[in-house]
RNA sequence: GCGCGAUUAGCUCAGUGGUAGAGCGCUUGCUUCACACGCAAGAAGUCGCAGGUUCGAACCCUGCAUCGCGCACCA
């Protein structure tokens, strides 16, 4: 055993064992293992990304769920790796390019410009990589994945393909999500709806058969009147019914409009009238269709306006339009009023700038497996959802699913597998490999989604031996928020690929929000860098910090001050590792069943309960309850009392035993917190030579393979002599010191000072048990007189071991005393009021359980002897 | 508008019908031979509000309020 240091330093420490680990290859399994299988695939992070607390939280879940498989003696895969994230690496190349080179991607051209990502990405990419080396991930990084990898890649070009054949993929212009910042097309899910506040403009439109009479359209969008083709009303509308197939003059750039009657107008909003602008509303583009109206096309794909016959607005950005043209209508009086208004705006969730519904040519996917997908979640439970509510969400959104807008005009991504015959652009090559003529084909210039990509994750990250072992994967961790980008449809390609779930167990974390319950962002700069944090307190204290506010499922509020916890509980376990080591010797030995105390049985139960406890809350996915247990079996029991305990023996012939107890305590203890605490268990798994001289460790050399522990067995405790009596008897022990420790402190004795206690036993007491309440009371003599006269004025305090005085002659103030005896008097009597009542209730007493009712009764006879002892008690102070 | 969460000590949160809990913070005393990233003792709660069920409700039911999150609509 090598000497420990005073305070545990988890620098040196980490960097160690994770390169012993890698060296070792602990992380990667062999498929051919007959071992069997747990599996994970990590969700890709970004190639762009920085590591998060959410990551944080996330991967150190899947850390716990894999370590733990390992010490289960499962052959254990969890599979890492990155998303080439279209949107994102486009735009961080781009801004880079332009800040130092100021040019932009057009000026490189497509090819140079890929390739200037690929090496960004070659030198810049997957930081987050060697950041979730720092937190401990055992994860096997010789099977990371890129989703731009070749075969990866294939992949992905084959299914598009194979969707295109079984008519699943089509190729459609119709009114899309439109970024005007990224000039790409986006999915429905791409879109967040945030509320905005806005005007709305009520325009007059002048009817050309009758000059000098208007009807008023509420708008909110001003600046695309030149692309109305049309007003609409409800037919129903009596207001309005005169008007229906009557011309109107369209303001700014002049022409007649019909009105037209439409059942999806809404009579209740605004005036009741639409204006119909097909191109830049799908609303109104569908109401266009019905009614047979053209489409004008007034935007550039930039968000500028294109309209030449209006010089005024023409180029202009669409927000400086609106309120050009709002000024515009004014000056011509045609603008009636303008009324402030609320209403929810699609923004882009990359660029975060308001989406432009648009029309234009896209692939859509019309997915595959739905049915499936929703049973396998409901009727057939092949999938766990935990918590459960989220398959309410998932269900809902598989109702109502809509075709998956698949094609972005990026340049990073998979390239659409499509050629267009240069003589006949309807003529297509649909095909992984290209034409065998390409001089006479044009590949269509967009990429795939990303998430057309990620969603063959599960499977298509493997290669055959691997996916015959570990597919489908057992556990899926990940946050709510891409329940539909990615849940949702890696299920669907599951079972389209592989006829199966691709996993079994899917648990959702909950969001890291800061203090005031905002979420974490950037641009707040309320998100801590978790690098910053494993270097002020180590990646175990990160972790377990982390863990024991992470309650399942809920949102979770970031604190620094819990991290420092965690810290602090890593050193609290380094300290009492310590604390054995300092009493090592010649006097090592084994558990003598013999010489056990109740403390040693106390505590050996308390493990086992612990292990219990430990194990049932880690099968349901409880990671804060799981912590819990642990910090309260370890600090509370473990230290404060055992160890507290044990110092009454370590000096004493019965060393041997003790230490053999701790040593036995520390080996299960180490191996319930590994999962938690990687770094710090390893360490001092070796530092106390537990990888050699635990007969049941023989061979474990990292604490990684050790066997998860078990709860002790029948034949352990009826060999050890461990029954619920000792327990009892242990804790009416611990009970009688706090009584003593308390009477210190009600007379103001400092707890350094070694006085005499006075124990009048109310039943004989081994004299190891007396020299344990002793230590533990800090006293400097502890009597046990068959009978004792105290003076009056004696603190004196009743015990489930009998009475206790602290004898301090003239010490101390008897008025305090009284009043304190006072106080407790009239709670002891409150309580015994309550305890009687529920006894008096006949309901209660015929139906409640018989035990709980044994329980009041009992509880009743305490109260009533303790009274009476406490009013005596007051008696003799006189 | 529909749906889902949350509401318990100053703070963050456990607690699925039978004496209201933990950690932090706070008060007080302690460098007691592992740890001040520590030890000990203590104060602190009409369990959001109103009804109902029950012998008994933080817990089950109904309604309401406040906060948060989805979905739909938004001219």
């Amino acid at each position: 055993m090598a000497e420990l240091s005073k305070g545990y330093e988890p620098q040196a420490v980490e960097a160690k064992w994770y390169a012993r680990w890698l060296a070792e290859g602990c992380f990667t399994p062999d498929p051919t293992s007959s071992k069997p299988a747990y599996s994970i695939v990590m969700p890709p992070p970004n190639v762009t990304g920085v590591l998060t607390l959410g990551h944080v939280l996330n991967n150190t879940i899947q850390d716990i769920l894999a370590r733990r498989a390992r010490m289960l003696g499962k052959e254990v895969l969890w599979l890492p790796g990155t998303d080439h994230a279209g949107i994102a690496t486009q735009t961080v190349v781009e801004r880079q390019l332009r800040k130092e080179e100021k040019k932009t991607r057009r000026d490189l051209g497509r090819e140079e410009f890929v390739r200037r990502i690929w090496q960004w990405k070659e030198k810049h990419g997957g930081i987050i990589v060697e950041q979730l080396k720092r937190l401990g991930c055992s994860c096997d990084w010789s099977r990371a994945r890129f989703t731009m990898d070749k075969e990866y890649s294939r992949a992905v070009e084959r299914t598009f393909v194979d969707l295109y054949r079984k008519g699943l993929i089509y190729r459609g212009r119709r009114m899309v999500n439109w970024d005007p910042v990224a000039l790409t097309a986006l999915s429905d899910e791409e879109v967040i709806p945030t509320p905005q506040k806005s005007a709305l403009y009520y325009v007059r439109y002048e009817l050309v058969d009758e000059p000098g009479k208007y009807i008023e359209v509420a708008t909110t969008r001003p600046e695309t009147i030149m692309a109305d083709v049309a007003l609409a009303v409800h037919p129903n509308d009596p207001r309005y019914r005169s008007s229906l197939g009557k011309k109107v003059w369209r303001p700014l750039d002049r022409a007649q409009l019909p009105v037209v009657g439409d059942e999806g107008i809404d009579p209740e909003f605004g005036t009741g009238v639409l204006k119909v602008t097909p191109a830049h509303d799908k609303v109104d583009f569908e109401i266009g269709q019905r009614h047979g109206l053209p489409v004008i096309d007034v935007l550039h794909p930039d968000g500028t306006i294109n309209c030449s016959n209006i010089p005024e607005l023409d180029g202009l950005d669409r927000f400086m339009a609106r309120k050009k043209a709002g000024e515009m209508l004014a000056e011509s009086g045609l603008l009636a009023k303008e009324e402030p208004h609320q209403s929810t705006v699609g923004f882009s969730e990359r660029a975060g700038v308001p989406i432009e519904p648009r029309l234009s040519e896209q692939w859509f996917l019309k997915y595959p497996k739905v049915e499936e997908a929703r049973a396998a979640v409901g009727a057939k439970k092949a999938i766990q959802f935990r918590p459960t509510r989220w398959e309410t969400v998932y269900q809902r959104w598989l109702e109502n699913i809509q075709d998956w807008c698949i094609s972005r005009q990026l340049w990073w991504g998979h390239r659409i597998p499509v050629w267009y015959a240069n003589d006949d652009p309807a003529k297509l090559h649909v095909a992984v490999e290209p034409p065998p003529d390409p001089e006479n084909w044009t590949q269509d210039p967009d990429v795939l989604d990303t998430w057309f990509s990620s969603w063959l994750w599960p499977f298509e990250t493997m290669d055959d031996a691997t996916r015959a072992k570990f597919y489908p994967t057992s556990d899926l961790v990940t946050a709510p928020d891409i329940i539909f980008f990615w849940v949702a449809r890696m299920i669907m390609a599951g079972l389209e690929y592989t006829g199966q779930a691709p996993f079994r167990d899917v648990f959702f974390t909950g969001l890291i929000r800061d203090g005031q319950g905002r979420k974490m962002s950037k641009s707040l700069g309320n998100s801590p860098d978790p690098l910053d944090l494993i270097g002020k307190y180590g990646a175990d204290g990160l972790r377990f910090g982390l863990m024991r506010i992470a309650p399942s499922g809920q949102d979770i509020r970031y604190d620094e001050k819990q991290i420092e916890e965690g810290r602090n509980f890593a050193n609290k376990l380094w300290n009492a590792c310590r604390f054995r080591q300092m009493h090592a010797g010649e006097t090592e030995g084994e558990i003598n069943p013999a010489l056990l105390t109740s403390d040693d049985k106390w505590i050996l139960l308390r493990l086992d309960e612990a292990i219990r406890a430990v194990t049932q809350a880690l099968e349901d996915y409880n990671f804060s309850e799981t912590a819990q247990v642990l910090y309260r079996f370890f600090w509370s029991e473990f230290c404060d009392w055992y160890l507290e305990a044990s110092k009454a023996s370590l000096t004493t012939d019965r060393k041997a035993k003790t230490l053999a107890v701790i040593d036995f305590i520390l080996g299960h203890t180490l191996r319930l917190f590994h999962p938690f605490l990687p770094f710090i268990t390893e360490e001092l798994w070796h530092g106390m030579g537990f990888n050699a001289d635990l007969p049941e460790n023989q061979g474990a050399q990292t604490i990684q393979f050790a066997r998860w522990p078990e709860p002790l067995d029948d034949d352990f405790k009826q060999h050890y002599g461990l029954t619920p009596n000792d327990e009892q008897f242990a804790n009416a022990k611990y009970e009688t010191v706090t009584a003593g420790r308390r009477l210190r402190r009600d007379f103001n004795i400092a707890s350094n000072k070694r006085v005499a206690f006075i124990l009048k036993p109310s039943a004989p007491l081994a004299d190891e048990e007396a020299a344990v309440l002793r230590i533990l009371l800090n006293a400097e003599r502890l009597d046990l007189p068959q009978s004792y006269n105290p003076p009056k004025g004696t603190p004196t305090a009743l015990t489930p071991l009998g009475e206790l005085y602290l004898p301090l002659e003239g010490l101390i103030d008897v008025e305090a005393e009284r009043q304190r005896l006072g106080k407790e008097i009239a709670k002891t009597e409150a309580e015994l009021v309550t305890v009687r009542k529920k006894l008096g209730n006949e309901n209660f007493v015929s139906n409640a359980p018989g035990a709980v009712v044994a329980e009041h009764r009992q509880r009743e006879k305490d109260f009533a002897e303790r009274l009476a002892q406490l009013e005596r008690m007051r008696e003799s102070l006189g």
